[in-house]
Parts: structure tokens; sequence; C-alpha cells
DNA sequence: TCTAGATATTTCAAGCTTGAAGTAAATTCC
DNA sequence: GGAATTTACTTCAAGCTTGAAATATCTAGA
């Protein structure tokens, strides 16, 4: 992890830089993801996998089906199963079924899910724009452009 | 997900652009991730810790204590146990006990892993290249500038 | 010296994650 | 209609991960 001289750098192949940029991009998202972690453990008694299927779920009141949640959070079916079981289990959400279609269910916040993710959304907001509290408009904004210019060409396989 | 007019955009309070950039920084390294995990485990038949300790451990031939990887990786201590467990019953690593400190233990590459490694490090970073060959060194360099300032102010906690 | 505290590691329970295999139901096509 | 395929979901084993508790050892201070 020693700095080379910045000529040094120029001369390097450009699959070391692209090395060392993931490596970045790697230990960045790792930081903030573990702040995330402990503070929804430690605050708010809850986990980030939860957090994301509620966060998926509260946007669309009639409810989604197992399938539907795994394609948008990318994660596997079977894990999905697991974590419906214990928001259902903690009454924040329920299986409904759909009719027509007996092989399918319809997952739904409850009044309760619903009301304790409003909270969760609200300080998880809050935490984020303390942690990147250190970049203005302009430092967002430009982040922002590169990383779409990299989802871009992640995209297309 | 449905994108705002631009001009929207500027009026919007910046914990939610902050909360954006979260969200595709996230999406960014899950996606790379993801990708690194899937050829690790079926080129290599290895996985993303096993190659993190590694790596770690390739870059001191004396060996590191148990201790010093888990800083390193940012990871539990108890993690750290298993993996090394798992490498060593592999023939990759081995403990070697340390003179005057009978609590301790260096986990040092074998022969076999630092030539499984030199092939594994090799690949991994052929992999890099290729799923961002759509950065040029601009790209790259523009992405850096930024990560490391965000790193920056991150890293003053 | 003795003892309080720090350090190094392991063990454990609980939870996340995956890929593969299994069950059930719907759909397609001959 | 009936067989083959696809779709929806669950179950399972294996592995990763953490935080907390348990051991063992070392270190520093009274």
């Amino acid at each position: 992890m020693t700095p080379k001289p910045a000529d040094a750098r120029k001369s390097e192949p450009m699959s070391k830089s692209r090395l060392r940029l993931w490596l970045k991009l790697l230990k960045t998202s790792g930081l903030i993801e573990e702040e995330l972690r402990r503070r929804l453990r430690s605050e708010l008694g809850t986990t980030l996998p939860r957090f994301d299927v509620m966060s998926a779920l509260s946007r669309v009141p009639e409810g989604l089906k197992m399938s539907e949640i795994s394609r948008r959070l990318r994660v596997s079916n079977g894990n999905i199963t697991g974590i419906v079981d214990k928001l259902t289990e903690d009454g924040l959400a329920l299986r409904v079924s759909v009719p027509g279609d007996r092989r399918a269910n319809l997952v739904r916040l409850t009044p309760k899910g619903n009301a304790a993710f409003a909270e969760h959304a609200a300080r998880h907001e809050e935490w984020i724009d303390e942690i990147l509290a250190g970049l203005n408009a302009d430092d967002v904004a430009g982040m922002v452009l590169r990383l779409d210019h990299l989802l871009d060409t992640l995209e297309d396989d």
C-alpha cells in the first residue's frame, strides 16, 4: 500500500490502476456499510437485509411476490424466504395469496411494518447524511456522474 | 428509481442526493463483488474471504498474527480463525508459534499456498481489468480522486 | 510478588447467503 | 387432453460473519 510517486503511476499498466480503483471502491462501500449495519443493529434492533426487504416492500403497498423481491435486491430466492419468515414472525410483514395463481404469494408490510419502516428510513437517511457530510453538492454530483458511467459499462454485460 | 428532471434535483435536499450516491455506490461495488465471487468459485474453486486472507499473507512471507489479519481485513477475530482453519486443512497455510509469546501464532502461506495465490492473484487482476474495461485512464483517475476524497472524510471518524 | 488489566485466540449461537434439489402449480405445444 | 417445460417457492447443507463469552498468557503497577 505504499504510494508510488505520481510519475511512476503513469507508466503502470491499466490493469494495475483498475485493480487499485476496485480496491478503493470496495473499501469505501465496506466502511459505510459496516457503519450502517452497526447502527441498524444497535439503534434500531434490525439488520441490513431486513431493512432492504422492508424498503422494497414499502414502495409497493399492494405487495411484492417473493421472486420480485429477490430480483430487485439481487439475492437468491431461498434467502428471501428466510427473511420474510422473520419479518412475519415479528408482525412486520404478511403473505397474501394471489388470486389465480396458487404458487405465488404477495408479501406486504403490515401497518406495524409500515410504521417501523418509516422510522427506520428516516434514521437511515440521517445517518447517510452524517456519514457523507464531508462531501458537498459538487462532490456528490461528480461522484454520481462517475458511478453512472461505471454502472453503464457494467450493465451491458 | 424513476429519474427526476435535472432541475428538480437542484432543489432537492442534500440528504437525498447523498442517499442516492450511497445507493449507487453500494450497487456498483455489489455488482462487481458478485461477479468476482462467482468467478472465484467456478474458475478457481475458492471464495472471496479465503482469497483476501491469502492476499494479506502473501505480502508478508514471515507470516501475520491472527489479530493482524483481522485488523487488516476489518473482520472479526473469530472469523479469521475459521478461515485459517480451512486454509490449513487444505495445506495452503500453517500456524507457527511465536517465540516469547505463547498466546499468539504467526500464520504463513505454505509453498503450495504461495503458488496457488500467485495463480489466483493473476486471474483476479485479469478479471478486474475485464470488468472495468469500459473505463479509460481518465475515468479511472477521476474516480480514484473522488474515492480518495471520500475515504479521507470517512477516515477522520 | 501479586494482581488488575490488556492482549491473543478460540468457541459458540444466531443470522445471512448461496446454489442445488425438491414440490407444486401454471403454461405451452403437440 | 396430456406431456414437457417453465415458474414460484421452500428446504437444505455449507460457508461466512458477528458479537459475546471463555481461555490462556503477558504486562505493568502497587
